[in-house]
DNA sequence: GTATCTGCAAAACATTTGCAATTCT
DNA sequence: AGAATTGCAAATGTTTTGCAGATAC
């Protein structure tokens, strides 16, 4: 990605959000990273440039972030929450050994299969979303 | 389900889990509930009938299911746990409105749709879990 | 009699809330 | 000035841990 900081003020504008220093930096953090940080890694990332900065800041912004719609909390820890910029349909895939949380490609879905279950009559689905554990292949190989 | 109480004491022994009267009691309710409880919520329910039954017991015996591998952990709501002693492949709906989490069957997984994804190469997955959020049946009604 | 299991109390975390100080317009 | 934002401190709620007593084999 190629972002540049008056690109990202743009986006969260359009987002309608107000693109105070501290937004932008946590977004542009978590805007460059494949990484899915929870609360803590984005705190303890930026703090040593942003001495000010607070966990309550990182913590509203990801709210705002998510109510909004340009962020995605995935529930794949029993720990922490961790956070995805990338809101398009993919699956998550967390390895038990090294905890970190891999993004992976959908099979092309037709309507019954793929992201788009079948739910019972009624149900309304807003949010899908795939997640696996299990052992990366970086762990795989070291075993 | 018909299961008695010495039939979840076999089953908890086949399991290699000593069938203490509490851990029989948190597994008979567990096995025949489709709400997904919450620690609390098992916690709430057996306490009157067991008085001296404490929230660790029930924490320590919801691992040792999950490490036996007859109750699965969901991550499907931010704040707790909710555990399924369904371990069959199926999905999981969270109502955002009322709370209830619901099972519902998965299409008939081809190897590449369903819940069996395309994992990149060396990636191996242990569990997978398909959670979706929305508004249930039930409470479109009303609304 | 030795292992295991239970349950209380305290600790450890992640997250939320109340509020005062600061910043932006 | 007025509204929004930040960040500290305290509270909340879930889960874990240490340990002493009870229970099972």
């Amino acid at each position: 990605m190629n972002t540049t900081m008056s690109d990202a003020g743009s986006f969260l504008l359009e987002h309608g959000i107000r693109p105070s220093y501290q937004r932008l930096r946590i977004w542009g953090y978590l805007a460059a990273t494949k990484e899915h940080p929870s609360v803590e890694t984005i705190y303890r990332s930026l703090a040593p440039d942003i001495p000010t900065l607070s966990r309550t800041t990182v913590y509203n912004s990801l709210s705002l972030f998510i109510e909004k719609g340009i962020v995605q909390p995935i529930l794949i820890e029993e720990t922490e929450t961790r956070y995805d910029a990338d809101t398009s349909q993919h699956g998550h895939f967390r390895c038990r050994v090294c905890g970190r949380v891999y993004d992976f490609p959908l099979a092309r879905g037709d309507a019954s299969g793929g992201l788009a279950p079948r739910l019972p009559a009624g149900f309304r689905a807003e949010l899908v979303q795939l997640c696996c554990q299990g052992v990366c292949a970086s762990c795989a190989k070291q075993a």
